[in-house]
DNA sequence: CCTTGACCTTCCCATAATGGGAATCCCCAT
DNA sequence: ATGGGGATTCCCATTATGGGAAGGTCAAGG
């Protein structure tokens, strides 16, 4: 199977799948002509990694999560701790824009939001420790 | 005023005002021998940087509130749009994080965890649409 | 006068993940 | 044989930040 219908099967783009190998997170068979060549199994992995990065596993957690997929006599702690790993990290960050957020909101509430120039927004960012 | 010191005052390594200048969010005086020098100015221009960006605005929106900034006929209308579009911006990359953090708790959730292989994460990341 | 150390300058590279695009090659159908 | 659609590789861009090299500058001290 051609990269493109792996791409079509996959829900990956062509791009993104040779970036992948690239990264050597599968490799691909090749045909006398260069061309790759995709057997189901691949498509699955490829399924597999487009499902870890949909959760923004960062390429480096697939890597290793499919390390373990692929290992029969992986530990379930393992896989749990990558993925609760990454939940934390995810949190933080989405507590962090959330902050921000909040902060800023507070700020535009109390800007009159017309013609006038004067603005807490601005001033805040002026002022700030 | 060098840079070293700006950048001290201002809370910016030398390397980010560097970088802004290049952005064109400020320009630096010369002194004869290619220094930079900075002024009180300067720092204040400097410091509102480092508060918008501890707030996530993009340089792009960083560019345009310094604009207002400096404009003393601004609308504070045009900031608040400015703040208010990246607010919302920040909450839906913050609620999409959540998300992706929820459903991956949920699975870690029924995950063994322990030195059995058989584990829900690996499997949704095998099953997924 | 010369050295040393602490600055400064510019330029290149790397990060993470993705996409755009060029130049070139391959295959199949007309 | 020719054209269209795909494939290949390689380079570049994105965002914001930092590392590091090579070289210029300045002030203090021997």
């Amino acid at each position: 199977m051609n990269i493109g219908e792996a791409a079509r099967r996959s829900g990956l783009s062509a791009k993104m799948i040779r970036h992948y190998e690239a990264e050597g997170l599968l490799t691909a068979r090749r045909l006398a002509n260069g061309y790759r060549d995709y057997a189901e199994a691949d498509i699955a992995v490829l399924r597999f990694i487009r499902h870890a990065r949909a959760l923004a596993f960062p390429l480096e957690d697939v890597r290793r999560l499919l390390a373990l997929w692929r290992d029969r006599h992986r530990a379930s702690a393992d896989v749990r701790r990558i993925a609760l790993d990454h939940v934390a990290a995810l949190e933080a960050k989405a507590e962090a824009m959330q902050a921000m957020a909040r902060s800023l909101r507070h700020l535009a509430a109390h800007c009159h939001g017309d013609a006038r120039p004067d603005c807490p927004i601005l001033d805040e960012l002026e002022k700030l420790p």
